[in-house]
DNA sequence: CCTATATATAGACAGCTGTCAATGGGAAGG
DNA sequence: CCTTCCCATTGACAGCTGTCTATATATAGG
């Protein structure tokens, strides 16, 4: 061993934690790991972009299938990830299920790779 | 369809793209997802969380195997995705391998969160 | 109702990846 | 040298996941 202090492993278990602050748990490394694995996927980044920057900040998976060059069921699986983790909300509206992304959930991961204490 | 209006496909090749500024390019999203692949890891966000929370910023390999609870060679391997990617480096002293977190990096993927224009 | 459209689900499959044991290579210290 | 310690590499394997086709569900319009 070079030294013989020990690396501190337990941590403490907040409510929102960030990688660089403290030593993460084991159960928060393994939620950050999901969240960041959403994002871990350029079909899915194509998506959130293509989210952001619609005029109404809303978009049909009907209007995601051509630009993403992907089948329906796969745009249709990669919302479904989306959803399930909060990072964006589906409204039924006729036929069409309108997509929004939820800035909170983004800003929590981004908040994750702060150098911040807090 | 549900308007005629179609979305925006081709996108600006900036230098650091951004997920929700500007529709991401295939090659934009395809980056930006092998980064964010490495953060989908909990023992790679573990191991980067200490190498932060360090006393000098530094940790050699043999430290981080027993707090990460893997073995050696797989420490060795996420040490060298993180490496290779530019989000750590490691110097050589002696028998031992000194690696530490390259700010820049991370700070370069908070900011494809950001909601910022540039 | 019947059809057309929009979305979701199910099932299958290939490719990737996180893990380990075994081994190799190098540096320090008798 | 010879051993010991640290780290990297190799090879193998199980589990996950992104994709598709096929099908189901649901809504709107004649």
């Amino acid at each position: 061993m070079a030294t013989k202090t020990k690396l501190a492993v337990a941590t403490n278990d907040e409510c929102c934690p960030t990688v660089l602050a403290s030593p993460l748990s084991e159960a928060q490394s393994l939620d950050l790991a999901r969240d960041f694995a959403l994002l871990a996927d350029p079909t899915r980044l194509r998506l959130l972009s293509l989210l952001a920057s619609a005029p109404a900040g809303e978009v049909c998976v009907c209007e995601l299938v051509e630009p993403l060059a992907r089948s329906q069921p796969t745009v249709s699986h990669h919302v479904k990830l989306l959803a399930e983790a909060g990072l964006v909300v589906g409204e039924k509206r006729g036929r069409w299920v309108w997509y929004r992304i939820v800035p909170e959930r983004v800003a929590e991961l981004r908040r994750a790779l702060s150098t911040d204490i807090r």
